[in-house]
DNA sequence: CTCTTCCATGACTTGAAGGAATGATCGCCA
DNA sequence: TGGCGATCATTCCTTCAAGTCATGGAAGAG
């Protein structure tokens, strides 16, 4: 039965602090030991490897090539071992701090209203829930789960579905009431189209979705997230294309209206990512079950 | 002086081992020491983290939620080290298989015919050149450099630019003897545009490049490596756009023949990436000073 | 030239990890 | 149902890897 190949993990802790300090004397403090027993791991280490770490000036040490190669590879593993041993430490029965990372408007229009219930239902648990979108790290970031929009194309971690989207066109009321109401797909030609830049395709495909021929259209401005295109449309910037569940308010209130009563499928849907270690915290478990539970 | 929270990491060996297998006693085995240490090294771990980490029912052990996260994490952290270890045991001296991701077509157009180069300088480095796109991640996958078309976007990376391309409209030399001889920008209409798949807007780009109006064009193929455009081109299939540096041979020869004279900036680059540890093994740097000094 | 600093090393020490034996629990099966 | 085998826990004892202490040597600072 053969296991792991790896070296005393003592030896290695030892050679990631002498190589963070770049001295044997400042490494074994820290270590709590003495010099000579820092020297002494370190060069076992060197045997086991049969490679030097070091080059020994007798004053002055320097990490060789190699020993650079494995002291990075070394320095993130502990990181990741302390990061955990930490993480675990303070989060016992379940208690701690969830950290969600949301998009914006998603976030503010639709997760956040629903807290309140799982705050209730789990009060030990406090909330830190930060925007964050692009790329994932849950190592790096402190993020314990996300929220993201696309095609549940990611991987090495657990993804669970959440909502797909239907998306319809709105604007102004008073654009309505204007030159030009807007009354067939052809009369969108005398109305800035707003634009989403994460979302460049929309509204092709929504012309190609409703069957309607595009035009050459005038555009109106390109904004970043989901809530400042609602902002642009209320104010009557344009024309906007926007997920139903975002805009409920709006049109319950008036600031916004519908000219057609399409409503077609979005391209993507709306994810729960989180990385298979964190979906063990007791913590995740609850919000996950907690969340897919809201779903149903 | 604080050094790093870390449990005694023998522990932690000892801890994966466990979770592992699910049993003490075999991971015992694993290890070459009896089921009393593994159970009291456990043991101790779990005192240090005041955390259960396995549920005990007398016969049989199972991982509680907590210890599956710390399982998970301490799993992905000794895989770190032990095929770093590996890597380093393998490669001393700067011996050893330095593997290269490559795009296939610039790979085999631009890079494989100056490899003899490299092989003879360095002998001792044996290659192992795969081909590879798509996302990078040099710890699972045994990638030590790769190539990569893009803006330098790469994070946790070391990144060099290579070189920028330069890309222009060729056809075969039937399509000039044809009915319609491409003379002017507006004879493109009569000929079907062949289109590479990962840069679907390259022809607009060029239209817009050059000033010319972009009629309604008749499609080629879509294709999704290079070379594919290039033989699609050369079989007479279609009007290609394609990177200079990938054609000089076609052109030479004459399978391949360039209607207009403008060349345009292509709208990225190629880059060699690497990881932060992998940069400093041996082969490695000799590999990027070798691709490094071919350029200059 | 001397003092200080830092790493290496030989001789000795020690305690944490490991071994051996035993006890406890439980599922399996005749 | 009772005996067997498998598996984990625990106690007592041992051992050797890791550590200390003391010393030596090299080199930079002043």
């Amino acid at each position: 039965m053969r296991g792991r190949l790896l070296p005393s993990l003592n030896a290695i802790r030892t050679f990631e602090a002498v190589a963070r300090y770049n001295s044997f004397t400042r490494a074994a403090e820290e270590l709590n030991v003495t010099q000579s027993a820092a020297s002494r791991l370190v060069r076992s280490l060197e045997e086991y490897l049969q490679v030097p770490l070091f080059t020994r000036q007798s004053r002055r040490i320097e990490l060789t090539d190699q020993g650079r190669f494995y002291n990075e590879l070394v320095r993130d593993s502990l990181d990741l071992i302390e990061a955990g041993t930490v993480e675990l430490i303070s989060s016992k029965e379940g208690k701690g701090t969830l950290t969600i990372g949301m998009l914006p408007t998603f976030g503010t229009r639709w997760l956040v209203p629903r807290l309140p219930s799982f705050q209730e239902a789990h009060p030990e648990i406090s909330l830190n829930i930060i925007s964050s979108d692009g790329e994932l790290d849950f190592t790096k970031e402190r993020i314990d789960v996300a929220i993201r929009f696309g095609h549940g194309e990611w991987k090495d971690a657990i993804v669970d579905p959440l909502m797909g989207e239907e998306i319809q066109v709105v604007c102004s009321p008073k654009l309505m009431q204007g030159e030009h109401p807007i009354i067939s797909y052809d009369s969108l030609r005398y109305h800035r189209l707003i634009r989403h830049s994460t979302r460049p395709n929309s509204w092709d495909h929504w012309f190609r979705s409703v069957g309607a021929h595009r035009e050459d259209q005038q555009w109106g401005p390109t904004l970043e997230h989901f809530f400042m295109v609602i902002q642009a449309a209320v104010a009557g910037l344009g024309v906007a294309l926007l997920p139903t569940f975002l805009i409920e308010d709006d049109l319950r209130s008036g600031t916004l209206v519908t000219p057609f009563t399409d409503r077609i499928a979005g391209p993507g849907a709306y994810y729960l990512i989180t990385s298979a270690a964190k979906s063990e915290l007791p913590r995740v478990k609850l919000f996950r079950r907690w969340l897919l539970g809201q779903l149903a």
